[in-house]
DNA sequence: ATATCACATGTGACTTCTCACATGTTAAGG
DNA sequence: CCTTAACATGTGAGAAGTCACATGTGATAT
C-alpha cells in the first residue's frame, strides 16, 4: 500500500502520465522506494477507479496525464498523519549484520562498495541542493534531500572505518 | 531471496528452530529486516531441501533445531560478495519526500514520531553495545550495531531540525 | 519515404509477502 | 488432576511485487 502513496503524492507535486512515474522510479528517487513499471499502472487504474486521481489530459501515443483530486490530497495526507512502519528493507544493512561470516578481504570489498555508493549518491544530492537554491523555485523536496544526505553521510562514516 | 540469506546468516551464528527464528525477527532485528512466520518456515523448508541446513536435534513439542551445513556456508560467502541492491524499503523516509503536502503542525508530527521512536532504538542499542563489552565474548554484530547506531543518529538529527 | 528509436501502455505467469486462522504439545500452577 | 499459557509448526487465500515479453504510436534523421 505504501508505493499506492508514493504515486500519490509525486502527483500531489504536479500532473503526470504512468511513462513520466515510471521515469521517477527507475532513477535517483527509486533509491526510497522501487516500483516496477507494472505496478505503477496497475495503481493508476487503482487510484482512478477510488476517485484520488482523474485523468487531466490526453496526449499523443495514447499518453494519460493523471492529476489528484480533491479526495486524493485527503488520503494523502490522512496516509502522511498515519504512524509509520519502521521497518526497513536495506540489503546492504543486512549484509553488514552477517558480514563477520566472510573473511576480511570480502569485508573490506563490501565496505568499499557501499562508500562508493554513499560517494555517487551524494554527489547527485548535492548538485541537486544547489541547483534547487540556484533556481530560487520552491523546494518540496528540502527536507526529503536533507534527511537522504544525512543517511548516505552515516552510511560513508561507517565504510570508512569498516574499510581500514 | 534476500530472506533467505538473512536465515541462513542467523543459522550460521548458532543453530535454532523456526520458533527461535521468528523470535529474530519480531523483537529488535525485525527493524532491519521483516519476515512473517510463515515465511521462515516455508524458507526452512526450501533451505533444508537445497542442502544449505540440516536438522541439528528434535525436541520436545515437534522442535526441531537447524544448523548450516558447508553447502550453505559457501551460499551465505557468495551472498555477501554479490554486489549489493542499493534500494531501500523505509516509510519514514517515503514520508519525508511528501510531509510538505501536509500542514506543519502535521509535518511537525511525524518528525517528533521519528525523533522518539530514533531515541527507544538508540537507548537499546547502547545498552546492548555496553553489555556485549563487559560480557567480551566474541561480538558477530559489532560492524552492524556500529551502522544502525550511525543510522538512527542521523534520524535523529534530522527530526531534530524538522521538528523546530 | 521509411527505418529507427524513444514514447507509452499493457498482459500473464510467477514469486514473495501478508493476514488470519488452525492444530498439537509440554510446562507449570492451583 | 486439570486448566491455562507458552511453545512449536502448519495451511490457505489474497495482495503486492517481479520478470519477461508484447503492442502500438509519433518524431526524426537519412
Amino acid at each position: 500500500m505504501t508505493l499506492k502513496f508514493a504515486i500519490l503524492g509525486l502527483l500531489a507535486e504536479k500532473p503526470m502520465s504512468g511513462f513520466d512515474l515510471v521515469g521517477e522510479f527507475s532513477t535517483a528517487r527509486s533509491v526510497i522506494w522501487p516500483a516496477p513499471q507494472n505496478e505503477v499502472y496497475k495503481i493508476l487504474r487503482a487510484l482512478l477507479a477510488e476517485g484520488a486521481i482523474k485523468v487531466a489530459e490526453r496526449g499523443a501515443r495514447g499518453r494519460v496525464v493523471y492529476a489528484i483530486t480533491p479526495d486524493g490530497q485527503k488520503a494523502l495526507v490522512a496516509w502522511l498523519g498515519e504512524p509509520s512502519d519502521y521497518t526497513m528493507r536495506y540489503e546492504p544493512m543486512l549484509k553488514a549484520v552477517f558480514m563477520r561470516q566472510a573473511p576480511p578481504t570480502l569485508r573490506r570489498k563490501i565496505a568499499k562498495a557501499d562508500l562508493d555508493f554513499a560517494h555517487s549518491q551524494l554527489a547527485a544530492l548535492r548538485k541537486a541542493d544547489t541547483e534547487h537554491k540556484r533556481a530560487g523555485n520552491r523546494d518540496n523536496r528540502q527536507d526529503a534531500r536533507r534527511l537522504v544526505i544525512l543517511f548516505y553521510e552515516a552510511i560513508e562514516k561507517w565504510a570508512k572505518e569498516t574499510v581500514e
